[in-house]
DNA sequence: ATTTTAAATTCGACAGTCAAATTAAATAAT
DNA sequence: ATTATTTAATTTGACTGTCGAATTTAAAAT
């Protein structure tokens, strides 16, 4: 109970300079309710373990008024680099931002195994990172934390990949091994969380208390933030609505079940219906297939427009079951892959109005939010520094005590 | 910010003691982490205002100890009385408690209308709480607070119901016109989810944080509780789990859409097989009906068992739903219906872990929870409860400042 | 009676917030 | 140029509230 207040101040203070950027002490002390004393004294502390620092002036904004000006606060990027990392199945990603939240450098490799053990897990991860370190001025040295995302089911509060299609064995400690090995403080969850971390830091859903995002890369993964932070199960294996059940005794999924949204939505679920009775299909490539596949449709092909249209109506009732579940205000449909346009369609969107149920207030708005490859390694960065910045308020706290 | 720190220790004391019942400070000490000092100041000030007592002794507890004897502290029941009334399609059940929660006294009714006009309906709550003081040795006077559970989408924030099968019209200011009526605080809800509040003060859910609790009456509902509180969407209209979709293009529901979870298990969705074909149903009463069809299945008859068991996996297919988006620790099914033991039944749970994802981590455990009548009540009651010591630690705050 | 033990209270130090007064830094007026 | 005005930021002093340590209280054990 002891300097707790002032810690829960300077997180609110830290927080809110953070979202709504350089702003001067005064809109601080009025958007958190903290009395401009207090402002003043706790930003002094932050400026002196140099979080944060003063924009030296403001140009002479809109209007010229009298008094003394206001001075700007805003995070000190400079202070912090981190790097965030997304291991994909035959790819790595990794983006180095400064704790401002800059993106300084982005960086992409291609893996020759899809699965690893952990000692060459760790090797990897250790060698990419400073590949990505290498075409900045940076070194490993300089990067304070590292945030990783990976797919599978991930005990963020251990720190433990419990499974992962990316590792052969099962619970592995890979948080702390690896921050072991790299001397730094490491974080990992698993990558749709993270997207919705970016989405929280840097995108759509950055002043939404609750929002719900889903994802499609290879599956269908979704994050889910309520009141301001990620919600994940008790055993962290919450969300898995790729895998939420969309029709008794269904398609069968790569997880072995049947019924799955995944087994009517994924790629590998379209080019398999298509496998039988058309030759649309059959090049080695499924990007390619899939290529195939819409072009097929937008031709007005009527088996492939068949395939396509269940998917998309499929994916509509998933998302409708989201919205029937969690009443959310927004929910963004986040990804980069374009061939899925058809089911971003503003027809799908628009059905979903009608399978929700009804009332007067506005239904939650369904937008689509489309990144590049390096938005799952935001994603981890952006985790990286809010967990480096708790470490650094903690540390903070503990020091002046 | 000022008053805030005591404010929050209170809360903290006034609901441990709540939850773990009769203790001494020095354990609500070690409880909370707030030190002796500072307990010992705000217990005071809780008994000065009455809120808790002291019992006055503990009777030579397991064994005999030396040193100071321990004191209990108790929330003082007799100092508010509440009622929880729940409206029902034809029937009114109301429950009164005392400020701790014990129930002093029931009270049900046939009501001759299902549906009401705003005027009707609070002409229809006044007298009914009438009659149910009357049984006791209480007068309308002496409750405190009313809690009322009904139908429909109810926004809580603002007291207004969105709308209702029990009223005629839409965005009724329901909880402000009673409480002005009654010259009282009202607090209003969801019904499903004041089950959910029954089960967490008073049920299975008392210790856990996170909790779903399902609902079988006519509908299908559910109630939310995460990190300790009810979750509800942003519009007041979440937890539709009843009209969550399990069929594209499926069954016809009441609600008008198709394929909800509803429109396969209500008793209306398994009368309505039956009527063709076969004449195990037709008489005027569900209820009866209902019996006939489970009476038959227990006898062998296939076309009835059919019936029941696609009911029973599409339910167990809802389940899993919700445990692979929210993987929480419990589930309670929660209800009164015998007759609907086949959804309960161990086979359907069972199957229930087979379509959720594997994880190592032990299932969430699923339990059936059967109430009486007054469940519905007694949550509407508790919620009343809850309130009122909202209110009551808010007054103390601005008395003492 | 006296000692021992453990719960509860009291006391004094300290942390932290805030309103009000003061200082700082700019423009406007003379 | 000098003074007045205006507004941001800081400083000051009062006050709230928490906590550890010392003290008091109420019992059993000696």
């Amino acid at each position: 109970m002891l300097g707790e207040q002032r810690s829960i101040g300077r997180r609110a203070i830290l927080s809110q300079i953070r979202k709504v950027g350089p702003l001067p002490r005064i809109e601080l002390s009025e958007q958190t309710g903290i009395s401009r004393a207090t402002v003043t004294t706790i930003t002094a502390e932050l400026l002196d373990h140099g979080l944060i620092e003063e924009i030296p002036v403001e140009p002479k904004s809109k209007d010229l008024k009298r008094g003394r000006p206001k001075v700007d606060l805003k995070i000190r990027g400079d202070i912090f680099h981190v790097a965030g990392i997304k291991l994909a199945n035959k790819s790595i990603s990794i983006g180095i931002c400064d704790f401002e939240g800059n993106l300084v450098s982005e960086y992409w490799s291609a893996l020759p195994q899809t699965i690893y053990d952990e000692g060459e897990l760790l090797a990897t991860l250790t060698a990419e990172l400073e590949n990505a370190t290498r075409a900045t001025n940076l070194t490993l040295a300089d990067l304070s934390a590292v945030g990783l995302g990976l797919a599978g089911i991930v005990d963020v509060v251990e720190g433990v990949v419990r499974w992962s299609p990316s590792l052969t064995t099962r619970n592995v400690k890979l948080r702390d091994a690896l921050s072991q090995r790299l001397g730094k403080p490491v974080f990992i969850d698993n990558d749709a969380n993270l997207v919705a971390k970016a989405e929280q830091y840097f995108g759509r859903g950055k002043n939404v208390s609750d929002f719900i995002v889903v994802t499609i890369e290879n599956g269908v993964g979704m994050g889910i933030v309520l009141n301001n932070q990620l919600y994940r199960g008790t055993r962290g294996c919450g969300a898995e609505f790729g895998h939420t059940k969309v029709h008794l005794d269904g398609a069968l999924c790569r997880c072995g079940q049947r019924g799955c949204l995944e087994a009517y939505v994924a790629d590998y679920a379209l080019l398999r219906e298509l496998a039988v009775g058309t030759d649309m299909v059959g090049s080695a490539d499924p990007a390619e297939d899939m290529a195939a596949l819409i072009e097929a449709a937008k031709a007005g092909d009527k088996t492939a427009n068949s395939v396509l249209d269940r998917a998309a109506r499929m994916f509509a009732m998933g998302l409708a079951n989201l919205v029937n579940i969690f009443d959310p205000k927004l929910i963004i449909l986040s990804g980069e892959r374009m061939q899925l346009d058809f089911l971003f369609a503003d027809d799908v969107l628009a059905s979903i109005r009608d399978i929700v149920v009804q009332v007067d207030a506005p239904p939650p708005e369904i937008i689509v939010h489309k990144w590049g490859d390096m938005m799952w390694a935001t994603g981890a960065a952006a985790y990286a520094i809010e967990g480096l910045g708790e470490l650094t308020l903690r540390e903070l706290a503990d020091n002046v005590a």
